[in-house]
DNA sequence: TGACTATCGTTCGGTAGCGAACTTACGATT
DNA sequence: AATCGTAAGTTCGCTACCGAACGATAGTCA
């Protein structure tokens, strides 16, 4: 209990430890492809939405703009993704696959959907719904409360 | 349930959001005393471990040798921590605080505390115990399958 | 119209993480 | 004793995240 080599058991330990176990599963499929995750999530969202402007994609990703502008300046440069300023509002860009982006994401796998299903094999749907639950409730906590003020 | 808009609720999905709601908050206190997260956790485990090889430090934290040579040269460079070959061992470096590194850990707060309060209030115990028992599960479930062979 | 203010995206500097290749040192086996 | 394999740390190149400062555009309101 006090053992100071005793392993944590918080959620907050937990979750970052799924959340780096998953994200080296999800790396190690993608590496084959030369793509992150991120940017995959990316692809995905595009292929999903369709044309969409930078503002709107770091919202459904839940990534700053400026953590996303590096990443799709990395697509840009692969030439899987067209970044254009917006017709409506100069300030704005809007992001699209290319033709060569859409082949891409046709030929990817969804390596999340694979590493999900290994992950949560035989957990019960419930403990799994109490779960997201307990994560929602204390992720919107933390970030209603302000630290650091 | 196929709008493409729609939340992702898997528990992935929450874990990585509330991993980074904790992050942010932590760093936004320890910004204050000009040190990361994971210096923190550190010096922490010096503070209550003693003198540790790298290693050993590596497991306590479940960080890479690669991500922890880093992190400790930093702390070598603000001086809160010395490196030093082991005798026993020419391979392995001890990490141990300095004065000033003690120094600094009694002056410093603990904000992982501080923000797993906000958290986790007014969650129930056993959903917390069953949020923690499906992230160990999954967590061990996707770490002990290999990806990308 | 002109002055503020707010928003979008970039860039910079920093933290944190990983795999692969490398160096040095230890150990065991022959 | 020489060799071969393994272990500890470092370095390199990369992904990904953030805050703060900045330029450019848009919107508001006096």
């Amino acid at each position: 209990m006090s053992d100071p080599t005793e392993e944590p058991e918080s959620v907050g330990t937990w979750a970052k430890r799924y959340y780096f176990a998953n994200r080296s599963a999800v790396d190690a499929v993608l590496r084959q492809h030369g793509i992150g995750s991120t940017q995959w999530a990316v692809l995905y969202e595009l292929a999903a939405r369709g044309p969409i402007t930078q503002r709107e994609l770091g919202r459904a990703l839940h990534v700053e703009k400026a953590s996303l502008s590096g990443v799709v300046s990395t697509l840009v440069r692969k030439g899987l993704v067209d970044q254009a300023p917006s017709t409506a509002d100069q300030r704005q860009r809007i992001v699209q696959l290319t033709g060569a982006g859409q082949a891409a994401w046709d030929s990817l796998p969804d390596p999340f959907a694979e590493v999900r299903a290994t992950a949560l094999a035989g957990i019960a749907p419930g403990d799994l719904a109490t779960a997201v639950d307990v994560l929602r409730r204390a992720t919107e906590q933390v970030e209603n409360h302000h630290f650091g003020d």
